[in-house]
DNA sequence: CCCAAAAACATTAACGATCATGTTAACGAT
DNA sequence: ATCGTTAACATGATCGTTAATGTTTTTGGG
């Protein structure tokens, strides 16, 4: 006859244990100034006794703000996502904030339902790094006013909240870097055309080369995905005489790397591979590579930064955050 | 004097524009079956029209289920926990859950944290893989009486659900393979003492040796994390004549190959090092090496399961799940 | 043609918390 | 002594949805 005894303990129970009324406890449970001290740290003694555990659904319900946030991302099987998604994880839960997770493996339909399943969860924001500008997720997103911030994209014109690195400034740094070791014969190597970070990301090592009075003709760059096509592209190069590689990033970078080595051809002997994100900086199992710090712990940082700005106060102006970077060299 | 105009739509706004009370709005959105063909088809349309979507915090509140599970996982810098999330996650998305990630960063306390959190948000269940077995936050959990399912973990004995591979049948793999490819003096390293998962390893590793009629002090074993440390260990076995490595894991036999390579040696000429989980099924952006597979995507399949029958069934004996792994070979 | 049963929808009460107001008592100032 | 103010708590409504029942209306069997 009784009442179910797993069933989880709720402000009822502690009202009913303290004398005091449900909105008393709950009151005295976030430290609101109108419950004397005493009668505060009495509940507050209780509720931990009895083994409180807050309902954020009822809560959240009531109050209108859920503390959750979703990431949507392409895919997490790509370290530079998990790493950034285990940055900004570290961050969120610091202000108290849960994190969602969506995977849209790159596919916009996917993507569409992850921003529709945030929504239906009511999330009080969202970290997304949207497939492309034109994705439906993204007008979704636009219409459904709800806070969101672009991790690692911009839109040139877009008055979207968004934070990334300064992309030109680091094909820039990769550039001179390879110039400066002795490379005339350069070029950049990207496998998907991800919007302006590849555009812009060659402007700069571009303008680099020019600046350091190299020829037009030694400035290499492809968009390939094709292992097959890749691998002859290379050879290409490396037989006009190129020796100086450019990753669009360090997952790509590697790719490279371990492709040029398993056709025999050696690293940085044959071809001088270098990339972009500096991934090595988090974590500690791959060959060492000369890359472009992006700094993605304060990337992780401002995006929470922003998305907490933009809740507080949505009428706020376009966020729009520029990391600067570095380069970091790891030659022999 | 109007309403809010980005208010989201909720049920009794479809009741209104259609003229149906909302819980046969509610009913027909949830193709129940006392609601005729037409009407259901009819509330349908106008709600999709009117941009509805579910709120999961009034429908959670009150039907007692959430549709959410939590992930809690060390570091999703770790490839290995990163693309096991990945994994589970597309698995979750077929049943309607939508996940949460909570990073413990193997610190108990922030486990702690984790598993309360988890339980504060209402999850259908957890995924858990615990920094160790007499963790707090797995104290807590078994007596929550949630729903919770042991990612890659197994302790003799328990009670726990749970999914893991057959470690020990890895071991004995792994160091088979180092037997028929040449090596007679062979040793395993382990970063940390992953409760079970290393010892079981070795023990295969172990016995294999034996079978091929290697003698005692030609088995290494050490469990090392200073990299200075494990580089000494290294450099002793090879100067021992020991020519093969099993490591405890993809990513610690990079780590290995990396600091090798990094210290004048050759991989795997003055040793061949192999792994254990077979990530490069997953990624490819790293030196190719042998590796045990212990198939994250079913692993991730029967976790997914395993919490639905738990959810489904609380009453259900416990399910541990040892999943067969084989060897995948990449020798040159 | 009556009654039982089913079909199709409505009504009411939760779910567990928080918000906006009430209420009471104590206190100091005038 | 009166009034206003504040401290400390109580009351009632509400968030948006679903579960448990009601209430009609229709249908079919004898």
């Amino acid at each position: 006859m009784g009442k179910d005894p797993n069933r989880p303990v709720i402000l009822q129970d502690i009202a009913k244990a303290t004398g005091y009324t449900i909105n008393t406890v709950s009151r005295a449970l976030k430290d609101k100034d109108d419950i004397s001290r005493e009668t505060c740290a009495y509940i507050q003694r209780v509720a931990r006794e009895m083994g409180y555990v807050r309902n954020y659904l009822a809560s959240s319900l009531r109050s209108g703000r859920t503390k959750t946030l979703a990431m949507i991302a392409g895919s997490m099987m790509n370290p530079f996502y998990a790493i950034l998604m285990d940055l900004i994880q570290r961050e969120a839960v610091q202000y108290g904030y849960t994190l969602f997770i969506l995977c849209s493996q790159d596919d916009p339909e996917t993507e569409l339902k992850a921003v529709q399943m945030a929504l239906s969860r009511q999330v009080d924001g969202i970290l997304i790094t949207p497939c492309s500008f034109e994705s439906p997720a993204l007008s979704l997103l636009r219409e459904s006013h709800i806070p969101f911030v672009l991790l690692s994209r911009f839109q040139e014109g877009s008055r979207d909240d968004c934070v990334y690195c300064n992309d030109e400034e680091g094909g820039y740094l990769a550039a001179r870097h390879l110039i400066e070791t002795g490379h005339r014969k350069v070029a950049m190597l990207t496998h998907r055309q991800v919007v302006f970070s590849s555009r812009k990301r060659f402007t700069g090592f571009r303008q680099a080369c020019l600046d350091a009075g190299i020829p037009e003709e030694d400035i290499g760059y492809a968009c390939l995905q094709d292992p097959d096509e890749i691998l002859a592209q290379l050879k290409a190069w490396i037989a006009a005489g190129f020796n100086g590689l450019f990753s669009f990033c360090d997952v790509e970078a590697w790719g490279t790397i371990t492709l040029l080595e398993n056709n025999g051809f050696r690293v940085p002997d044959d071809l001088h591979v270098i990339g972009f994100d500096n991934i090595l900086g988090y974590i500690n199992f791959t060959k060492p590579i000369c890359s472009v710090d992006c700094h993605l712990q304060d990337e992780a940082r401002i995006a929470i930064e922003l998305i907490r700005n933009r809740i507080h106060d949505p009428s706020l102006p376009p966020q729009q955050v520029v990391i600067p970077v570095d380069f970091v060299s790891r030659c022999r």
